[in-house]
DNA sequence: AATATATATTGACACACATCGATGAATGAT
DNA sequence: ATCATTCATCGATGTGTGTCAATATATATT
């Protein structure tokens, strides 16, 4: 009964939430963290930001990954998390032709 | 506790879903209906294309037409829907904004 | 080794939702 | 008036999901 979702119902799934959405934005907004990193923004820049607790940053960042919306990097202790604005895209076309 | 879902997140909602998709996209390729209609297909049409039961389908129309992306119409005892092209074009423009 | 920090995992909970059968309401046909 | 058809609604059910506290794991620092 463990019928495997596809790629585009995943990638909507994703979007569809608007704490992820809010995730995104941010992403996107602050290419670089606050603390000197050249690319991405880790958890705990996440979870400052938005009003969730750091458990539910990390699922959400992991949703956002399995969706292959964002790509996640491990440096240290820390996760640097950065937009795949060519999956972003290529989601946009995707929905562009699906509706 | 009734925390209203905002517009984008009830559209998207209301997208992510493969079904909804596929009724999407049967209002697309068939415009006008099996009877003989101008505009629209009755929901019966979408139940007989889908494998999906009658309540289902009311609930998915519903979901559709609530979140503006298709519109209803009245007849005699049918009810014609058809897609919302203008709501379907302003949504994939909210997205290429908001992501 | 001991401690602190960043993140993941687990377990639990409430709630949303997709689905269906049964039933009701509206309308057209006989 | 009766019956058939189209659709909506109700109740139930199983599944998914957003959230958190508690705990575990990994890594850096002392």
């Amino acid at each position: 009964m463990k019928t495997t979702k596809d790629s585009l119902t995943a990638q909507m799934g994703a979007v569809a939430d608007p704490a992820r959405r809010r995730i995104l934005a941010f992403l996107k907004e602050k290419g670089c963290c606050s603390l000197g990193r050249k690319t991405g923004l880790c958890a705990c820049d996440v979870e400052e930001r938005m009003q969730l607790s750091q458990p539910t940053i990390s699922h959400h960042m992991q949703v956002l990954t399995r969706a292959g919306l964002v790509q996640a990097e491990k440096h240290g202790r820390w996760r640097w998390y950065r937009r795949n604005e060519e999956a972003l895209r290529r989601l946009l076309n995707a929905l562009k032709d699906s509706l």
